[in-house]
DNA sequence: TGGATGTTGTCAAGCGTTTTTTTTCATCTA
DNA sequence: TAGATGAAAAAAAACGCTTGACAACATCCA
């Protein structure tokens, strides 16, 4: 195909051997026949081939992600912060959406282990212990989003769920609201029931009644048809709580198509703090995340898991923080 | 590392070529030694290591695609499809984001070169033409988005973006309007200046003034500062075309915090149909590019590209269609 | 019956790098 | 000046796979 070191090795008249020991910089090789080398890469335009680099050197300088849905707004920001962050750190970076499939994350998996990478970040939930033990096994450093206790390959990264949802019910409690709704997602994600269960203890040691919990499915048309219920009853809570911003974007639709006014009929919160958030009419008071670090803590986490000769498994934790903007507001009497 | 396709042999006691021919369907082999040598592979759970495998097979199945910026609501669709549709080819994919700098996207090409891609998407417009000559002269297969005219192994899919504008402006024009904005991006990008001209031509055909034109940045803070100045205009428009999604939604923004209603003070219309456009509130009215078939199509024409024997870039025309949401009407004359 | 033909497998030579080992050669020391 | 020392470069052995050439063997046809 296309040059190899070889060509460049007799073009600079010197061995491929030394060709390689300049390209990686391992000293070894005098002035005079490096800057001849460089001059003659440059010259020739020579790329060197992943495929080939990757055998040789048994040392894997590669990183993968998993996500479940490239789609969902919650995601895009992580994989763009993990790819900048790796290119950064040295890294090839492949990244494999699953579609929520447990069957296409198993596939995934099996295409990072093919790829032979040094480490994995594994941002979607549906993931079966046998596979977590499996990389465990092949040596293969990973982080997960909430999910694992860490161990020796294993690093997570927390966020503070519990922490987000109290400092939003604490919020409109002081607002005046005494009737608040919450739209979950599904209940077979532990992220979810987080959530959920810290909207029941805060609410509870605020001294008020758990308002109506709605299902929604983590995604705008679960929020949709949520908002509508909640737009029409009776008594109507004065403020909803969503478990993401494409739910909340979904409720406040759905509240408007009932007929109420966001904030002043009902105030709404989101979650996630995603751009969604912000393109809002009215804009969407949230949680933040510092999603935009994630990715870049990912790919940091697992550098490290991946440089350490005895690695140590961490969890990290992630703060969250109320981030108000036009959906909520003070309780109106009427 | 892990096991390689000699423990395979050894377990199922034939050579390592009957083990490749067996994994690569070659015939050749026996039913008998074939399932033994499948469920000698299954038993021990081995996974052949793609690196070796692309550098002893001289042929290329890995697909790539460059994106400008994964988190511009634009490209996930498209990525995602093109994935799918990469996977069910039968290739690997990788993805590189440029982030609008042509220093980078000068990094993901020769990362491309160096993946030893067979063909390349890319959907991004900061590209020089010294960088398709080598893209060409390396023999790899490039589909652009409305870029280059279509040679030997370059296909260009090229979106009718002028379609979409007349079908907009005479919308818009059946209802009633007569003094119609628009919001245009860069004048830099060739899909920009065709968008400006498609509206220029299409006023001028139906005897109406081109109107103000303002100049945003694809992005919603283009948008937003388009949509106030726009609301604050005297006379004001009667309806606003934006030359995207991300700055309608900052337009529809804008024209709110300027006080004005959408659609009974001002139409507006968007383009794209990303999910943003129905997110929004109200929805707005957009035009269709089929984005989920984009990134299947891109990886079909490379698919043909890279497997015909004697490859004949073509150019693929992209219908768009006018998307009535309800941020657009009748003009109302008070 | 004996060559031609087909089927099933094996051998071994790469693929383009990295990396360990070896060689070369200049410089230094006693 | 002989030998030791060390730096710089070359040689050669991997890395894990694919694949064309070839071998072994059965089957066929005339």
């Amino acid at each position: 195909m296309g040059l190899t070191i070889r060509d460049v090795a007799k073009a600079a008249g010197v061995s491929t051997a030394t060709v390689s020991n300049v390209l990686n910089k391992r000293g070894k090789v005098g002035r005079r026949t490096e800057n001849l080398v460089l001059s003659t890469v440059k010259r020739l335009g020579y790329l060197p081939n992943i495929h080939a680099r990757r055998l040789a050197s048994r040392d894997t300088r590669t990183l993968g992600i998993i996500v479940s849905d490239v789609e969902n707004p919650f995601f895009p920001e992580i994989i763009k912060s993990f790819l900048a962050r790796t290119r950064q750190l040295g890294y090839d970076a492949i990244l494999s959406d699953t579609n929520y499939d447990p069957r296409r994350t198993q596939e995934a998996a099996s295409r990072m282990m093919a790829h032979n990478v040094g480490g994995v970040a594994i941002m979607t939930s549906e993931i079966s212990p046998k596979l977590i033990d499996e990389l465990v096994r092949r040596k293969i450093a990973v982080t997960f989003l909430d999910h694992a206790p860490a161990r020796g390959y294993v690093s997570t990264l927390r966020i503070d769920y519990a922490s987000g949802i109290e400092q939003s019910v604490r919020y409109l409690h002081k607002e005046g609201h005494r009737h608040i709704a919450f739209v979950a997602g599904r209940p077979t994600l532990r992220s979810n029931i987080i959530r959920l269960e810290a909207y029941e203890n805060i609410m509870q040691q605020l001294g008020l009644k758990p308002g109506p919990v709605l299902h929604g499915d983590l995604r705008f048309e679960g929020g949709l048809a949520a908002g509508l219920a909640i737009g029409k009853m009776f008594p109507r809570p004065t403020a909803v709580m969503a478990v993401n911003d494409l739910t909340a974007v979904g409720v406040l639709k759905g509240l408007i198509k009932a007929g109420c006014r966001v904030p002043e009929d009902i105030s709404l919160i989101g979650f996630d703090r995603t751009r969604l958030a912000e393109y809002s009419n009215p804009s969407i008071t949230t949680v933040d995340i510092h999603r935009d670090l994630l990715g870049q803590m990912a790919a940091d986490v697992l550098h490290e898991l991946v440089s350490s000769p005895n690695p140590q498994g961490k969890v990290y934790e992630i703060s969250a923080e109320l981030y108000i903007g036009n959906s909520s507001g003070p309780v109106r009497s009427e």
